[in-house]
DNA sequence: GTGTATGCAAATGTTTTGCACGTCC
DNA sequence: GGACGTGCAAAACATTTGCATACAC
């Protein structure tokens, strides 16, 4: 199942429609496993001939956003699609994100629960996902 | 050494003045240890009877942030101070935030080395800093 | 005294809202 | 058919820039 049928399928069970809309920036999304800003979607999608407008698209992102089909990067504005191998991936996002091209990659999560745990014993506080950003730059970069 | 004398010292450290205004906003940090968007210390100072333009607060900002004396925590469009029990702490930066009454707090560093190093080694991607945020309910919300 | 910091005004950029119309199921 | 989604216009909000004046060292 690539990402494109994970949320579709994902769509259904949370009683959101399959709008024109929808498919298209899911399938930009499939395409192009990386993150957009709305704006720039709705180039993207320009390009393929569909004219969208940036509110309904952050209108898009806002719903993808609540059944945990993207994450949004605040930082940088833009919002990239949680789907790391194979496997939807909801609560858990690491990205390392380079400093001079501003490329952000999604990486694979490793197991921070002992942290969440000892953060819930020594605090009370009830852990729910968590957002993991690595800074520096990429090798790509490095090698300018 | 407090927050408010560490700051000044690394303020001196790089050619930068002690004006009023970032020393009003050093005591702001200094005795609440949180995180403020400009607009909430243009009203706090303002209650002490110091007048800030915003304009000015985001410039104190940027300053500080560069120096490692705050960190932007953009999902809040917030800065909080780093300095974490007497220490400062430029390069990691490990938050809980509420989802209810969003509030932010720090907590303390756990070791990711062996997770940079993975990344660094397999992506070949510099790792300088990292930011790691906890979602989920505080101990507060928790029992409403 | 000199370079830096600040305040004000205004531009720019981002995100949200209201409402009429269109479309999916 | 009815609820939900979209487009357009505009508002609201956040952040940045230019420039003249004020202040720190």
């Amino acid at each position: 199942m690539n990402y494109f049928e994970f949320a579709v399928s994902k769509l259904k069970e949370n009683d959101y429609k399959l709008t024109v809309m929808r498919e298209s920036v899911l399938r930009l999304l499939n395409e192009n496993s990386m993150p957009f800003t709305p704006y720039e979607v709705k180039d993207e999608l320009l390009k393929k001939g569909v004219k969208a407008d940036v509110v309904t698209l952050y209108r898009v992102f806002e719903v993808f956003e609540k059944i945990g089909l993207v994450h949004k990067v605040s930082s940088l504005g833009r919002y990239i699609p949680c789907y790391v191998q194979g496997e939807a991936n909801m609560d858990c996002h690491h990205y390392v994100i380079c400093k001079l091209c501003k490329k952000i990659e999604e990486v694979e999560g490793e197991d921070l629960h002992s942290l969440e745990a000892k953060i819930q014993r020594n605090l009370g506080f009830k852990v729910e996902s968590h957002y993991l950003e690595f800074n520096g730059v990429c090798n790509v970069c490095l090698t300018k």
